[in-house]
DNA sequence: TAATAAAGTGAATACTGATTCACACTTAGT
DNA sequence: ACTAAGTGTGAATCAGTATTCACTTTATTA
């Protein structure tokens, strides 16, 4: 049988898509080109039309995956106002984009990748660093409402905002979906929340003894909190 | 030149030691019989003499890794009395841990090697379980201090303890060592024992409702609480 | 409709890396 | 010293994988 003729673009989005797929699978490592021809459903060397090397398509999977998490600070910038809030569901946003795509977490802070060159290290670490930046903005944009401690680091909260999901989700994937991910990322909300909350007052924000609502967190957390 | 005889045991030692090492260099897929063979100094097909496969090297790596990361936890507990004080003492051993080691991070919480099949998976997810629940149980010694928040999950706490520094390490790899992991450190570490704190201002010794369970944690409202 | 570009295919190439094997040297025990 | 086990070596094997190429089939367009 043969594949039918696809225009090069849609061929080049199915390609990268079926090795960020891979990649989740199999790891960065395990990626290769006979892997995504065969999820494609054409032959190996039908790769070659659509892109010139293994590595480019690594770079374009790199390219989406740096969209796609930028596209989410910029989601959480339209949808919600609260700067905290923000933080909140960006979270829970990062999380879902993990769970529909194990593949984001093996290549950001994976290691494979940047371990040999120089060029795709650094694009790499450009691509964190953007993300990093983009997350310090909000923390820094919650301390200017006033009621997050303006005496830390908006940069090293921003790393361990990453450090609240990034292990989980290692987690999280090597015990097959055992370790309750949803469930982690609540908490350590509560907790990151908690750490960035001003101490003077006590605000709603986090009741430890408020009225307790057992809303079940993880998947639709994400309607009308604003107006 | 011929390699002088060296007895199994002190080969098998070095052997391993080569290849955490190059795995801090090239990354765990940069790993090679042939690598570990030049760095130890004898010749590829040497290695079997001492090991059946590159398999069982991969093996006594993690073994080594994880008799390290435990062998903090035991010095952490002679070395020092009060429990928190303990967990920041893990916390610049680990760092220790790393900067003179980076393989070390590459292994734990890296992917690709329970990428492929379930047996090391398993392995690599029972060494981080193991690790985790030592922190827990910290933190749960901490707590019974009353100095610590009791309705923090110890769990949750754990997971976070490691995403402390997991995603620094991979910065600090990264950026070629640009990224200051030892600041980030003391910074996120201030923020984690800021985050575990009692809040004194706000009531005294007891928490502001009572014992609570340490499983749930008072649940923050998802939606309007804020004026 | 004919011509031409685009997309797909299978075989062939080249390289890398793990593993095996027959043989050489070293060391320990008698 | 003799022998046997232990250790080291180089060549060879085997498998996987990226990549190229000549050719065929499909789509576009003049």
């Amino acid at each position: 049988m043969r594949a039918p003729n696809t225009k090069t673009e849609v061929r080049q989005e199915q390609i990268a898509q079926a090795a960020l797929a891979l990649i989740g699978r199999n790891g960065v490592a395990g990626l290769s080109v006979a892997g995504v021809a065969n999820e494609v459903g054409v032959v190996p060397s039908g790769i070659y039309r659509h892109f010139r090397s293994k590595d480019e398509i690594l770079d374009v999977v790199l390219d989406m995956i740096s969209q796609r998490l930028l596209g989410n600070v910029q989601a959480v910038r339209v949808e919600v106002s609260d700067p905290l809030d923000r933080l909140h569901r960006l979270l829970l946003l990062h999380l879902e984009l993990i769970r529909s795509n194990g593949g984001i977490p093996r290549v950001v802070l994976s290691e494979e990748i940047f371990a040999g060159q120089g060029r795709r290290r650094l694009k790499v670490y450009r691509m964190i660093s953007n993300y990093l930046n983009e997350v310090a903005i909000l923390v820094r944009e919650a301390q200017a409402t006033g009621r997050t401690r303006p005496d830390v680091s908006p940069d090293a909260a921003a790393v361990m905002f990453l450090g609240l999901i990034q292990p989980a989700a290692i987690l999280w994937m090597m015990s097959d979906g055992k370790f309750d991910i949803g469930q982690h990322a609540e908490h350590a909300w509560q907790l990151f929340s908690l750490m960035l909350a001003q101490p003077e007052t006590a605000r709603a924000a986090t009741p430890p003894c408020g009225p307790q609502k057992k809303t079940t967190i993880g998947k639709k957390g994400e309607a009308g909190e604003r107006p």
